[in-house]
RNA sequence: GGGCGGUUAGCUCAGCGGUAGAGCACUACGUUGACAUCGUAGUGGCCACUGGUUCGAUCCCAGUACCGCCCACCA
């Protein structure tokens, strides 16, 4: 059956795509081969980032699972036992706030509403049901990952994996448990790492307030300029603060001034009212104040910004925690007065414990349930009324009367701040002292420089590796407990603390929590049986806070705890025993996925694929994860089974718009990669990002590229249909070796294969796929297609007829051989139609061929052949003889070595310029000239040619040539070039210039003759 | 504020010490038996600027300008 004109990429890879799944081509080890001593195949293998369960494929992806199923499939046709993960992550947050919106959606009850276990189930629901969609993208772009190795970080062994690794970790002193101030969000109401905020540049507002010493006392003021000259001198009863967040005055512990700073000197260690509030905070000396920055004097408030915590810390304030989980002012806990009478104990030097302190609600009762942001207005307008805040003189103009009069107004400062949102919720962050789980990074970030170092990992780019040394380097503890409910429950489990009297008696305290981390329930419930000589009963929450808060009232004992306990959860009857519970929290999301490359081979079973493919060969991710991910993988590979986990490293940039924009749903920029394939096909898409992939390079997709890599497809489609219509796989299956060949122009194009197949192995050995996508190209349109076609039409008819097809069929073979892995599709296809084929291209040999296929007198005599046919070509062009205009040729001018390679050639050169006869003799009047090496052909034109016209073409030609002979011999005649410049390079430039003075002579007779004409 | 990268044809990008490249776009011609998703021939560059190193610089070095990206606690 002949071939269709054009390839249909939409049905070919529909087909195509089910015969590679339902063969398993992709699976691990798939075409692996021993070799010739028996040696065991090399392992090459890739986890694939996994992406969110709940996502769809974009460009990102399309792009970075191209170049790893590049790779893949290069090394699987290279022999190699190869192994490609696939599955997905759960991607905590996203999930989760995506099953939340699904249910209101759906105007189901929320997620509260429903309680835990219920919500999970609806998420499971939901993955089942939406989980497969980006992996049969992945199948539409042609991944051949081995599917059915898929993972999931919630699945099979995976949750073991992580339980294991956190209860290792634990025990060995690298995850601890602190109440710390964290990020937090508070939309999704979780604290969340450093990287998942995002600082933007937001237009604020700087206010001024004054706080008054307390006592009514006052100081001189005094101001002075950089020569030590007083500018300002006035008494003060008040200092001035300057914030960006009033609201959190609330929660003030102190105020702060440099201790050099002469004008507060007076002043340090006196007392100032907090107005608003009812308390007497002190003046600090810190140096965290810059005295040239506002008033020089900062507002500490401890436990709602981060570098106000580190002056807490540093001088013992109280924090005060003024929030709710939801950025709401606190309306928890007692009364006001009683909370205030409460802080000025501990001011005064009352004990209290962090959980006390913690729970002390200072928001007045005016503020309480306000959102912050209202809070804020509520406080700004308050401080106003109490003529507190810093003013300024303003001069008004009464409109009526035209009178002017002054007037004092608040000072509110337009200012840029930097406001971190969270990257999920895009939501502001609010900081907030909580209780967090924290992986302690500085213990394990030593190995996972090393191994960057060393060169055990390589990271490419080469800046990729600086980025990675910078952050770990700086590295600061993970936060790694999320109050959300979908992911991997923290393995912790809570129970009163224990002691046994002298009495024998064993008295527990629920406001001292001990902790027990364990794989199991099973174990920890033991552990504690052991601890409290009695085995606890598990409820499923915590204890809620009134529960906590009896604890705290009452010294509790046994019975009493029990008592308590038993009344208020889970109606579990009195005498239910002493209740432990689980932490509620789940991990970070990517501590999981930081384990994914042990995790999906089964650890910490040693099983066989563990030992083969790990560690594994490379990883191909966005640079926008390198913190998130790739060090975390490192880090945490190293940790658990001190190896790293992957020998290379490849990062890429975020695939951009033709403009070079970032894609946006509201910039209206998105291209989606499922369209893309409908419109061009797979291997379109593969082929533009494997030729955009540059090293360090930005990425911008233009649709028209895609489209001209289209086109490429269908010329080789058409070339290969050019050779199935001649019959050029008759009669043989596929050949390994080249064919034994003796026209040059099949020597010539069997040279070129081989040049070709080693730059497209070290273009991808160096992981240029762009490289590696140019010389293809160059190769199939500009040489197979563009001459080796053309010179092959003569060639299959003649005495060569037979080596010609054998070699058009070998060339054309290597082609969709070397081809296959970025244009799996067509090539398939493609393998398929022509030829008796053994098995699929998918699990073809990749050739071995050495450059002593190339043969460089074909080489060279073709080269003349297609520079002479080009200045035929150009001349008649230039000439305006029509195409169809066959001409004759009379050779002026030919030394042997032209003869004779016009001789072996003379059909091409006649059919591809459209030569009638050649002659030898002078040249007759009206023809036009063209001079090659070694060879001065006339084309006679009479009564065609246009003087002028061939005049201009021959100056333009001279023009050219005179400004490189120019350059040679300037070059020549500075005598310090002869004798620095490398040899070869001085006689290359000497051959050059005789051969460009060769041509020119031509030339120069050419347009004397033409002269003589005109 | 710190770090990293970029500036080459109208556009998007390669190249990187020895005569400037590709794709797209553009111009002219063309249905020559694979291909109009095509062919042939063309047009188009002080390789950002200024110095330096070198026999020679788009390429190496220094500085300048502009443009990106990442990190960062100035209230």
């Amino acid at each position: 059956m002949p071939m269709e004109k054009n390839f249909d990429a939409a049905a070919a890879e529909a087909r195509i795509s089910a015969l590679w799944q339902e063969k398993k081509v992709g699976a691990a080890g798939a075409n692996a081969k021993v070799g010739p001593k028996g040696e065991k195949p090399q392992a090459f293998s890739i986890m694939i980032p996994p992406p969110n369960v709940t996502g769809s494929l974009h460009m990102g992806h399309a792009f970075n699972n191209t170049l790893q199923d590049i790779l893949i499939r290069w090394h699987r046709m290279r022999g190699h036992d190869t192994l490609w993960q696939v599955g997905t992550d759960h991607a905590g947050i996203a999930t989760q706030m995506v099953v939340e919106r699904e249910l209101a959606k759906a105007g189901a009850p929320s997620r509260r509403e429903m309680g835990r276990e219920a919500f999970l189930a609806k998420v499971w629901e939901w993955k089942d049901q939406s989980g497969g969609t980006i992996i049969n993208q992945l199948k539409r772009l042609g991944a051949s990952c081995d599917w059915d190795r898929e993972a999931f970080t919630m699945s099979g062994n995976f949750p073991d994996a992580v339980i294991k690794v956190f209860v290792d970790m634990y025990n060995k002193g690298l995850i601890y448990r602190g109440k710390r101030l964290v990020n937090w969000d508070p939309h999704f109401e979780t604290a969340i790492s450093d990287l998942e905020v995002e600082n933007v540049e937001v237009a604020g507002h700087m206010w001024h307030f004054k706080y008054r010493l307390a006592g009514g006392e006052t100081y001189e003021y005094v101001e002075r300029d950089e020569d030590g000259l007083v500018t300002l001198r006035e008494t003060r009863d008040y200092i001035s603060i300057a914030t960006t967040r009033p609201e959190t005055m609330l929660g003030d512990g102190a105020v702060a001034v440099n201790p050099s700073d002469a004008r507060y000197a007076p002043i340090v260690g006196k007392m100032v009212h907090l107005p608003l509030c009812d308390r007497l905070i002190p003046i600090i000396a810190d140096e965290y104040p810059d005295p040239n920055f506002g008033s020089g004097a900062v507002k500490i408030t401890g436990a709602h910004d981060f570098n106000d915590y580190q002056v807490a810390k540093r001088h013992g304030l109280p924090l005060y925690r003024l929030m709710d989980t939801r950025g709401a002012m606190r309306s928890d806990g007692a009364a006001y007065d009683v909370a205030v009478a409460r802080a000025r104990e501990i001011a005064a030097g009352a004990e209290a414990s962090e959980a006390e302190v913690d729970a002390l609600n200072l928001v007045p009762e005016k503020y309480r349930g306000m959102d912050r942001f209202a809070a804020r207005a509520a406080v700004v307008a308050d401080i106003n009324a109490l003529g507190l805040a810093v003013t300024v003189l303003v001069k008004e103009i009464d409109e009526d009367t035209g009178s002017e009069h002054l007037r004092l107004e608040p000072v509110v400062e337009a200012k840029k701040i930097m406001q971190p949102f969270g990257d999920r919720s895009k939501v502001v962050i609010e900081p907030m002292l909580t209780d967090q789980w924290f992986v302690d990074t500085a213990k394990i970030v030593g190995p996972a420089l090393e191994a960057v170092r060393s060169g055990a990992t390589k990271i490419m780019p080469e800046s990729g590796e600086k980025t990675y040394f910078h952050w770990l380097e700086n590295i600061e503890p993970w936060c790694i407990s999320r109050q959300l409910w979908w992911g991997h429950q923290i393995p912790v489990w809570y129970g009163p603390s224990a002691t046994k009297g002298e009495d024998g008696v064993t008295s527990f305290n629920m406001s001292e929590r001990i902790a027990i981390c364990a794989a199991t329930e099973a174990e920890a419930l033991e552990r504690f049986a052991t601890l409290y000589g009695t085995k606890p009963t598990v409820i499923a929450s915590p204890p809620t806070d009134r529960d906590l808060a009896k604890a705290y009232e009452s010294n509790l004992t046994a019975k009493t705890l029990i008592a308590a306990f038993a009344a208020d959860t889970a109606g579990l009857g009195a005498g239910a025993g002493i209740l432990v519970y689980r932490d509620p929290d789940v991990l970070d999301t990517w501590f999981s996925s930081g384990l994914w490359p042990i995790g999906t081979l089964g650890w910490p079973d040693q099983t066989p694929e563990l030992r083969k493919y790990f560690p594994t060969s490379t990883l191909i991710t966005g640079a926008d994860i390198i913190f998130f991910w790739v060090a975390r993988m490192m880090m945490m590979q190293l940790a658990v089974v001190d190896q790293v986990p992957f020998n290379t490293v490849y990062l890429h940039g975020l695939v951009r718009d033709a403009k070079g924009k970032k894609m946006s749903k509201s910039l209206g920029n998105v291209i989606d990669p499922l369209e893309i394939i409908d419109e061009f096909g797979a291997d379109a898409l593969r082929f533009a990002n494997a030729a955009m992939a540059s090293l360090g390079g930005t990425l911008k997709l233009d649709t028209a590229r895609i489209a001209g890599y289209r086109n490429f497809g269908t010329k080789l489609w058409n070339a290969c249909r050019f050779a199935e219509m001649n019959g050029v796989w008759e009669g043989h299956s596929t050949q390994t070796a080249p064919p034994a060949a003796t026209a040059t122009a099949n020597k010539w194009i069997i040279g070129e294969t081989a040049k070709t197949l080693l730059e497209v192995n070290s273009a991808l050995e160096g992981y240029r796929f762009d490289q590696a996508a140019d010389s293809l190209y160059k190769f199939v349109w500009g040489r197979v297609c563009d001459w080796y076609v053309e010179f092959a039409k003569p060639l299959l008819v003649g005495e060569h007829a037979g080596e010609t097809r054998a070699t058009m069929a070998w060339v054309l073979d290597n082609s969709m051989i070397l081809l296959h892995p970025i244009m799996p599709f067509i090539t398939e296809d493609l393998w398929g139609q022509t030829g008796a084929r053994e098995k699929l291209l998918v699990h073809t040999d990749w050739p071995d061929l050495s450059l002593s296929l190339v043969d460089s007198a074909a080489d060279t005599e073709m080269a003349w052949v297609i520079g002479l046919i080009e200045e035929i070509r150009s001349a008649r062009t230039q000439m305006h003889v029509p195409v169809g205009l066959k001409l004759d040729i009379v050779a002026t001018e030919m030394d042997a070595a032209a003869k004779a390679a016009f001789a072996r050639n003379e059909v091409l050169i006649k059919r591809l310029a459209r030569i009638e006869t050649l002659t030898h003799g002078a040249a007759p009047k009206g023809s036009i000239s063209l001079a090659v090496d070694g060879a001065s052909f006339a084309l006679p034109l009479d009564g065609v040619i246009d003087v002028a016209e061939d005049k201009a073409r021959l100056s333009k030609a001279m023009d050219k040539l005179a400004k490189e002979i120019g350059g040679l011999k300037g070059r020549l005649h500075n005598p310090n070039f002869v004798a620095s410049a490398p040899e070869d390079v001085v006689e290359e430039v000497k051959s050059n210039l005789e051969a460009r003075e060769e041509e020119a002579a031509k030339l120069t007779a050419a347009l004397k003759r033409l002269s003589e004409i005109g």
